[in-house]
DNA sequence: GGCTCATATGAAGAATTACTCATATTAGGG
DNA sequence: CCCTAATATGAGTAATTCTTCATATGAGCC
């Protein structure tokens, strides 16, 4: 995949929520809506979005469809921007040279 | 800093693109321009994105200003974020169960 | 001080993307 | 078979963001 398509699907908060909702493993979109507390129609175009990534992967359990996350790498990657981040502040007080 | 405000700093092709042009040292706006190919407007739009971000930091040298990414790990992330998106391709052939 | 190179800014338009609402599909239980 | 639970889709809108153009600022040189 291109960087840029993963950048794009991973630059949504409520996907990143998602993706770390399915941390400890497969959940059935009911129990996606019950963990991020998001809307059922507004999970599913999310999901959507992330397969079509290929950062989850769906599968059909009975009546549910079940996701999980494609590789481990991914919420591996988005601690590492998140402690990245946490380490990086805006720009110094002083306006510098203007 | 914010992960959401970091990423989306990121999720631009063009200041990602700026950020790598760096990736060797210091460089001043022309010569970013000169780099990237792209339009000195649009690089100082985005070097504004990514100094408020606090991604890149910028001095001045004599009539010219001169930046440069303000972490390392930037870079390094950068990377990794690209070697994670090659190795994810998209959804299975199949698909699966609709 | 005026000129020029280097860089920044502001406004306006174009493009992308998230969200909401209404509705469709599909599978299994009775 | 029909009903219901579970999930998906499509259209429309709202919001955000990139880009372009025209112009402004600011430093150094003559």
């Amino acid at each position: 995949m291109k960087e840029d398509r993963f950048l794009k699907c991973i630059v949504d908060g409520n996907r990143r929520k998602i993706l770390r909702s399915m941390e400890k493993g497969e959940l059935c979109v009911n129990e996606i809506i019950g963990a991020t507390e998001l809307e059922q129609t507004l999970v599913s175009f999310h999901l959507k979005a992330l397969r079509g990534c290929g950062l989850v992967s769906k599968r059909r359990d009975g009546k549910r469809i079940v996701y999980n996350v494609s590789h481990p790498e991914i919420l591996e990657t988005l601690k590492d921007i998140a402690a990245l981040s946490s380490r990086i502040d805006g720009p110094g007080v002083s306006d510098d040279c203007e």
